[in-house]
Order: C-alpha cells, then sequence, then structure tokens
DNA sequence: TGAAGCAGGTTCATTATTTGAACCTTTGGT
DNA sequence: ACCAAAGGTTCAAATAATGAACCTGCTTCA
C-alpha cells in the first residue's frame, strides 16, 4: 500500500457519527505511528482535504472536498442524474432505493433514498461501503461491470456477514451467472439480516456498467408479485440513467428486458 | 513537497472547463515523468478520487470525492450557512458576493452569489483559488486569521496580478494593519482590472478568523456611500454566519464595527 | 502550587518506497 | 498492414517515508 492510499485512508474514518478525529483517535484506528500519521494530517490539512479545530485540535474535512465535488457534479453530474430517479422510484414503490458506482473491489453510494411508507425500515448510511460480494448491487456490478472484476475478487477471501453470505468463490460465479442471464441481481439476506434486494446496472458509456441501482426492502415484504414489479420499475430507471450519463444499455442485456418485460 | 501533496495537486488541475485530463496532458501539466503520474493517478483510481473514462482513458473526479463532500456538508454544514447568506447580501446589494476560507496561503472559495443586476458584471470562477494579498478576502484573513500567516507570506515573492497589486512585503503590512484598524478589507484592482472589493472576516471559534465574506463590484460602480452600506452588510452577515458556525467575533473587532456602524 | 500524566508535535538515523529512463503494449489513423 | 503516439510496466538508483526517542504545553489532582 502506497504513501497516498495510507494518508487518503485516514480521510475514511469521518462519518455521519464521527466528524472530529484527534491524532490519538487516528493512532487507535489505523495502529501506524503516530509520527507518520501527524505527517499524513499534515500534508492533507496544507491541501485543504482537513481543516484543524483550532481548539480542540481535532481534525475534521476540508474545504477542498466541496471545491472538487462542486466541480465533479458540474461536468459530469452522475449524483444528481442518479438521485432524482432514485427519488421517484423510491416513492413509487415505498421502500428504501439507492445508488452506487463501482470502485475497486466495492460499491460506493452516490445515493439513497427512503419514503419510509412501510413500518419496517431498512437503515442505509451513505457513508458506509458496500461489498460486492454480499448485495445485489454488487451482483450486478460484477455481472455488468469491467470484466476483470471476478478476478480481482477471486484473490480476496470472501466475508461473512450473515448466514446466507456467500463466501464460496465457485458460487459466487453461480450466482453472477443467474444475474447475467435474469438481467437482474437478487440477493436475499447476505449482507444484513432480514435485508433482501434487487439491482441492476447503468452504463456511462456502451460497454461495461458505471454502478447500479438498488431497491432494499425487509425480507417479509418481498413477494413474487411485486419482486417482478419493482424488476420493471429498476430496469425503467436504469435506462433512463444510463440515457442521461451518456451511455447505453448494452444490446444483449436490453434484449433481456425487452423479453422479459 | 512529499508524494501526498504531489498526488493530491492533480486533482487541483481539474476545472469546469476541464474536466477530463488524459496521462499525456498531466505530464505537460506537471513536467513530472509519466510513471510517477500514472502510478498517482492508479492510486487516486484505486481510492474512488478519480475515475477513468474507459473508451478515452482520460481521468476525471471520482465519487468517493462526493462522499466526503456529503459527509463533511452533515456534520459542518459551513458551506450552506455561508451560502444563505451570501445569496442575501448578493440580492440586497445587486453585486457579486462570495464566501471563503483560509487554507495554506491562500483563500479557497466555498460559494459565490451574482444577482447581477448591473450592467458590467464581475466573473467568479468558484474553483479558482484566490492570493492573500491581492484580494479584499485574502487581507481580511490576514489581519483576522491565524498570526502566522504574515509571517509565513514574507517568505514568498509577491506575484503581481496588476499594475495595482501590492508586490512589497512592508507595503502589505501596512495594508493588513489598516484593515485591522478599520475592521473591513478594501483593495481596488489588485487581483483583476477594472474590480475592487471589500471584505469582513467570519469565525468559527473565538481567535481567529476562519474564512471571509466578500462584495466584488466593478471600480466604476464603487462610491463612499455605498461602500460604508455594504461594510454594515458584511459586518452583520458575518456575524450572523459566525454565530450559526458556532463561532464568535472576537471583542476588540466586535467594538469596532459597533463605533463604526 | 507544583509535579505527574498525557496528547500534540518534532527530530534524525535507518529503511523502504518512490522515482524515471528504458521498454513493452495497445490504439487509432492512413 | 504499417506507423506513430499514447497508455502502461519494469527495475536499479535515489530519495523520501518511517518510528523510537525526545520536547512542549496543557490539564489534573494531591
Amino acid at each position: 500500500m502506497g504513501t497516498i492510499t495510507k494518508a487518503l485512508n485516514l480521510l475514511t474514518y469521518f462519518s455521519e457519527s464521527t466528524p472530529e478525529i484527534s491524532l490519538m483517535d487516528f493512532r487507535a484506528l489505523t495502529g501506524t505511528d503516530k509520527a507518520t500519521i501527524h505527517r499524513h494530517l499534515t500534508e492533507l490539512l496544507a491541501n485543504g482535504y482537513l481543516e484543524q479545530n483550532k481548539s480542540t485540535r481535532k481534525y475534521r474535512l476540508g474545504a477542498s472536498i466541496l471545491r472538487l465535488a462542486s466541480i465533479r457534479e458540474k461536468t459530469f453530474p452522475a449524483r444528481r442524474i442518479v438521485s432524482q430517479w432514485v427519488r421517484k422510484l423510491s416513492e413509487e414503490t415505498g421502500e428504501l432505493v439507492h445508488a452506487s458506482v463501482i470502485q475497486q473491489m466495492n460499491m460506493s453510494p452516490l445515493c439513497f433514498h427512503d419514503a419510509g411508507i412501510g413500518g419496517t425500515r431498512v437503515y442505509f448510511n451513505e457513508a458506509d461501503i458496500l461489498p460486492l460480494h454480499a448485495t445485489a448491487s454488487g451482483h450486478a456490478a460484477i455481472a455488468f461491470g469491467p470484466p476483470d472484476l471476478l478476478q480481482t475478487i477471486s484473490r480476496s477471501r470472501l466475508r461473512k456477514f450473515t448466514d446466507f453470505t456467500i463466501t464460496d468463490f465457485e458460487q459466487l460465479k453461480l450466482a453472477v451467472e443467474r444475474t447475467r442471464q435474469n438481467g437482474f441481481a437478487y440477493v436475499d439476506q447476505a449482507y444484513e439480516q432480514e435485508v433482501c434486494s434487487l439491482a441492476v446496472p447503468f452504463f456511462e458509456n456502451d460497454r461495461f456498467a458505471y454502478g447500479s441501482i438498488s431497491i432494499a426492502m425487509p425480507a417479509s415484504r418481498m413477494r413474487d408479485a411485486n419482486k417482478a414489479q419493482h424488476v420493471r420499475a429498476l430496469w425503467n430507471a436504469a435506462e433512463n440513467i444510463s440515457h442521461e450519463l451518456g451511455g447505453t444499455i448494452p444490446q444483449n442485456l436490453k434484449n433481456l428486458w425487452l423479453i422479459a418485460a
């Protein structure tokens, strides 16, 4: 792991519940020597990726991040585009909907929306990163994303989150194959207990998925009838998102969708 | 300059007008060897700070930045707080208003708003970083911000932007002293031709300025009458912003404002 | 009040990582 | 099918990152 990654890794410890972190906190979190951490923090500070609370000396995320986020959204408004469809889908279905993009070995959430009609709610934290092997989002990404994803995953251990989590690579390959044939991913309680989810990929080019959009719901509310309905709604959203992102659904996948719908 | 800074520096080349950059572009921009740049880009890519356009192989800002920005705004909503006052001030005065935070040797813009009533408009690019010595924002920051700022500046050359730019450190010290005594900064066409600006600091603690809020206007529209009015409006905005950020205006500065108002 | 404890921050010799010239590979144009 | 240009990789040389030890300033408690 290079120095850059080590430094950037420090930023990932911030979250809604942990907005400020001290030097010693970082040492406890990372196990690295405090001199090293301090130098990394200083450099991040100098570049505006962190700010320091002058009285507590704790660090928080800095203003440079906002500047960059603003540039990205103005020039490649993936979040804005995706979020309107996520919201629409959530309001139509009454379930939690989220969209995530492929990042290395994980799915990084772009946005989510919970219309929250039902009595039980699925918890979702935008700051969390989702594993590829244990979520419908991830399966959709593996099935329709960059072809090297599967191979990359094969080199790492598959963490067990629940009793349903797939931890065997061959089984994962089967699940991915099923996803390819169905044109959507379905994962049942493999990441969180009592939560199952559906997902389909969206595209910013005409080759590999850029990310996926997913409906997560309490297992108790999942019926075959609404499952088919949800999948159709997801396909529709994915088509619109891909179009607005300047991408297209690959022909073979599109055919699948047309036949099934 | 450490490796981290070199890598993060690559991100600063992105802007609204340059949303995608290729490896060779980077080489031309930085002058560094392409192997080095490539490794840096790969590491930024792996951490989601960049994404790669699969067809052109060019790089663009990544989704991790959005995630971090979202966390920062949820836990320390400086931009949201500041932007409402910036907007209000712009609408009241009909001029361009912007707020920036102190970052190392520069001011990093948080947000701006241009009510655009006048025939001539001041151009403002959110992605640009403002020099401390040549802008009212900067003078306000030096005068009321961390005490080491002046010393840091003394070690670097003061770049000449226009014929009015202060390039002599002693002169800058005088201008800062004047700013301290007035309780606001006034800079006349020192950064851009025909643009002059007023600025006052705001605080997120009770010691040193966190940033400054500024009105920029065509030199032709600047009159002593509206200047006094603008300064009062800025003071009011700075007081409100500081309060919402959890900071307070230091007593000596507050006295100045009370007497002058 | 003053001594101890602790967190933040700094130094410097050691060590490991970054670096870039040269090389290989892929892509796009003619 | 070729060439040129850009993307990407390798490996010895050089430079920058590392962490134990040290310093400093703040808080706490006898």
